[in-house]
DNA sequence: GTCTATAGGCAGATAGAC
DNA sequence: GTCTATCTGCCTATAGAC
């Protein structure tokens, strides 16, 4: 599926600081944090990112480029619509597993502190979000296969607001069985619910 | 319903701290940025609270103290459980109308930067949360007015991280529709629709 | 590309005068 | 209680050698 290549070093910062934002905020995350993972010296990161607000700009491209080829490669996997959600909640579940919260969801917490291109990055991920969400649902209501009462599209933020809310919850806790009910519950609530047993 | 008692120069202080924390999160408040705004000097208020950690603890007890007040309030004043759950979602509303976020939401992103002491106040936080709403969403499945499939534990979580969550997406934009269309179909979900109008 | 060295500012915190 | 003055350390960022 992918090659071997060696990982270039802006791509290896880039991990790192994606690890330090999700787990402790952007203003958690220092160049000295990264510098002293990656072993390399603070002045070196400058040279691949010149400021924070750079680097930060490049962890939300990455981080949104990934998350939407997931969410494509969910539409080309399945038709069903209720499949797709549960697919979708489990792109948020991997996330939490890795102990880690949703990148975006956690700049929106900082969001005052953004840059306003910065800002207006996170805004354009959330919005994508509710438009692939209300395309699913619409389909599956459509089908008559969700029973989703509200409209398609609040459905959409209410589902893209409680998993994100449900990773921000979990986070004093170990482990994701918090993260599974609520999921479960959100999913059951638009007749997308999962086996009881997953 | 309250006295005009002067307040005292630490209540000031929580005022300001609590805004800038709710805000720009824990990392993003500083001494330096109550100072200015209060006025004083930054030396001075190491006299109310010695360290950060003083400071964040005391916000937090404040927060926590006032708010299940508040809940309290609620189970005073109504024993209809559907209308005791749209308070709540009402008193989440208010935070957010005063474009803030709520304190715990905020300490929960900020958690792995928190003193093992103020972690272990915001878990509590939660917990306290999901007893209060469980108690209640139990009490109107036994009386027949919630229609909630899901045991009122996974109900009551599923409530409280959408609200959290519902704040947390609705920061990129202004006002409250958003948040409140989500915190709607949340009722919804548990038979608890407030009227189509409100 | 990475290094050393350093700038300039802000962080939380303390001592001691008033 | 609030002040001035100061400390130490960390922050982002730059200059210039290698």
């Amino acid at each position: 599926m992918s090659s071997t290549t060696t990982a270039t070093t802006a791509d290896r910062i880039l991990d790192i600081a994606e690890e330090l934002v999700q787990t402790r905020g952007v203003n958690g995350m220092s160049y000295a944090d990264i510098a002293a993972r990656l072993g390399i010296r603070k002045a070196s990161l400058h040279y691949h990112f010149p400021s924070k607000a750079d680097l930060v700009h490049a962890l939300i491209e990455r981080y949104a480029r990934r998350f939407f080829a997931q969410l494509d490669r969910i539409d080309d996997g399945e038709t069903d619509a209720a499949a797709r959600l549960r697919g979708y909640a489990e792109v948020y579940g991997g996330v939490l597993a890795r102990g880690r919260m949703c990148l975006c969801g956690m700049l929106a917490s900082d969001y005052a502190t953004l840059s306003p291109d910065a800002q207006t990055e996170v805004a354009r991920f959330f919005d994508k979000n509710t438009e692939w969400l209300s395309r699913v649902i619409a389909d599956g209501v459509r089908d008559g296969q969700l029973t989703g009462a509200a409209e398609p599209r609040d459905a959409a933020e209410t589902l893209l607001a409680g998993l994100e809310g449900a990773m921000l919850v979990s986070r004093p806790y170990q482990g994701s069985q918090r993260f599974d009910a609520i999921a479960a519950s959100l999913l059951a609530a638009l007749g997308a619910a999962p086996r009881a047993g997953a």
